[in-house]
DNA sequence: ATAGAATTCAAACGAGCGTTTGAATTAGGC
DNA sequence: GCCTAATTCAAACGCTCGTTTGAATTCTAT
């Protein structure tokens, strides 16, 4: 069990130690993106980052605590900044009924933001996102959750007041495939070429993307609730 | 390397190793949904389905072609479906304008029939394409573009005509969003509770969830297009 | 300058991986 | 019943993995 934080004597915070801990998280974010957690080998990562293979288990303790670290970098500032773009939504109503529009982009500016910023990490870190989201390992739902826990339930609260023909748990049904189609859009690379012709036609452009993607998402959740009394006859016969 | 798929002399079909070989594809199936590919160990599935370890590599050749068995055994039917659905659907309306919905429940149903039937996969299986969906590995991403790619290019020209106000560009993200959202909705297992009290309140039911999917979908894809000359001002100032 | 802590490094550890092998076993056509 | 091909099996191969170790090195406070 190596000492996984050790702090020096009084002095700033990591003088050295800071640039090999960066070379590792910037190193760990692209192969992660790139391969997944489990395909990307720590002799690769450290390779890649210049490092000696022992430095992500002296820095960090584990390969997991490396893959929260490379969340938690982005993530954090990230729903810290959604949280505060909804108050201040808030905050300039003054009470009035929010628009699902306003709610929906508080939601999305801040990961636009990143989008566009390579030193936060850019496309990279949100596609690495929507791996995330759509990995199976326990211990990366976990952290997940947490991460999220605080900014889901204040935007659920919004959105249950800007749309206020949903039950919470219509609402909890929409944000779910929201988030569906937020990190499934995000995840993808020129790679995913499910359909053709899109990567030929346009470029990969994530601010275009997300452009594209909320009048859908807005449409969607402003869609009528389904009626119990009046369930949907998707099947006719069986 | 090992014969992949030797037959019998005149036989039938394989009538001893036709047990091994569902054997195998079935835990596969349950495995790999449980844990993804990378982290499956051929030991570990081996040893569920109550097999010797080397009769994977007897059967199907290698790991990955066991992966692909799994995934083609069930989605090659399912989409053979859709696309029998879809052409019912268009001989009915005898040239007529087809409706976004009748297009869109054409592409669920076989879907949801599959989520009901156990002798066909069940949820297991819907559950693993989820995830296949947003795995990085070429060798998946590759697989899944050539059993998609005859469906969604008939039901891509079904939409075309549906939702006559979208144009091609526009509707190939849309119909990204969709199977995102889709994709997303159905790798979800109990234990993903970012949206909590969710299944607390509801049992999981993948009937259930499909019907609220739909609204929301087809109301997306029926949003308006985005003008590109009145771009979204989504981000006020930077 | 020096003591002591923090960091880097090369090397190794044990475990688990996918795959291969060759003998043992099973099943079907004659 | 025998021959042959298909299948099962235990064992091993070679490799890569995440992690640990202990010595060498670098840095900093005194």
């Amino acid at each position: 069990m190596a000492a996984s934080r050790p702090a020096r004597k009084g002095v700033a915070i990591d003088a050295t130690s800071a640039d090999t801990k960066t070379r590792i998280l910037d190193a760990a974010e692209s192969l992660f993106m790139e391969h997944g957690f489990e395909a990307t080998s720590l002799r690769s990562l450290t390779t890649a980052a210049g490092v000696n293979l022992a430095a992500v288990n002296y820095h960090f303790g584990t390969k997991e605590v490396l893959f929260q670290a490379v969340l938690t970098r982005r993530l954090d500032p990230m729903n810290q900044e959604r949280i505060k773009l909804l108050k201040g939504v808030e905050r300039e109503a003054q009470g009035r009924a929010l628009s699902c529009e306003k709610v929906l982009f508080a939601m999305l500016i801040p990961a636009l933001k990143i989008a566009r910023d390579e030193k936060r990490g850019g496309k990279n870190f949100l596609r690495l996102l929507g791996r995330a989201y759509a990995d199976p390992a326990p211990f990366i739902r976990h952290f997940l959750s947490g991460q999220y826990a605080e900014m889901i339930g204040l935007y659920k609260e919004a959105f249950l007041k800007a749309l206020p023909h949903l039950s919470r748990q219509e609402l909890t049904w929409r944000l779910h495939f929201v988030m569906g189609a937020l990190s499934y859009t995000l995840a993808g690379t020129d790679a995913v070429k499910l359909f053709a012709q899109m990567t030929a036609v346009e470029k990969y452009d994530d601010e275009l993307l997300l452009q594209r993607l909320a009048p859908f998402l807005v449409a969607g959740l402003k869609a009528p609730a389904l009626a119990d009394s009046r369930k949907l006859e998707l099947v006719s016969g069986d």
